[in-house]
DNA sequence: AGCTTATTCAACCATCTGGTTGACGATTAT
DNA sequence: ATAATCGTCAACCAGATGGTTGAATAAGCT
């Protein structure tokens, strides 16, 4: 639906909500500590991971007084489909990309935590 | 650049803006034409048009009178690799994930005469 | 020249956004 | 019981966004 596309790229559209999906990437993380890199409030980064929530992009889930969030990447997959009807960028990144896929990726698995 | 970004998604968050530029997927056209199915004023149209140019999704390019808007696909292209990463990754290591999206989207908003 | 078409500019408006601070409910620790 | 921690809520603020209208610029037509 075009209103999830809406919320999807609105929540992307900020630098401080795309490093907290980088950071989600490595791990589940609490509140407090997804916010402790940013020169932020903990309100303004809570505000930023209701964003991402509502978009669908991340679930939150407590335990005890503590909120887990998660990466869910899924929702990004329906923007990625709608991004993929331009085609015609195909060529040149995407082989890039899986070059530095084979590359990168057996170093990650041994990464550090 | 972590600002282009910025830009390519929030263009992207506007659903005039996503019909415009499938619009354009089929043809280049004039400023007029572009508005002409939407319920708004011509001068909104434009300023949504003048948003995607800065963002570099399209170019725009005066012939006599007539404006004509072109789809420039190369901007699409660094936002579907960034969103690339998180639909095929597991954990990774994220600073090559960045050094590789340095080089390899050098500058997407070349277009800017 | 004078009218028409194409597009933008400028001012204005309502609403959204991203941030702040301080108070608050809930949970855990002492 | 009391205190500390986790996170959100509410009120507020400045600035961005998406729209309007009317005037202005620029090019083409007759």
């Amino acid at each position: 639906m075009t209103r999830d596309l809406d919320q999807v790229f609105a929540a992307l559209a900020d630098p401080t909500r795309r490093a907290i999906l980088t950071m989600l990437l490595e791990d589940d993380m609490a509140v407090t500590d997804v916010a402790e890199p940013f020169e932020m409030s903990l309100a303004a980064v809570s505000k930023h991971l209701g964003v991402l929530t509502a978009a669908g992009l991340i679930s939150q889930e407590k335990h005890g007084r503590v909120k887990w969030c998660k990466l869910e990447p899924d929702a990004l997959r329906a923007a990625s489909v709608w991004m993929q009807g331009f085609g015609q960028f195909e060529p040149v990144n995407l082989d890039a990309f899986e070059r530095f896929l084979a590359t990168e990726l057996p170093d990650a698995s041994g990464g550090d935590r």
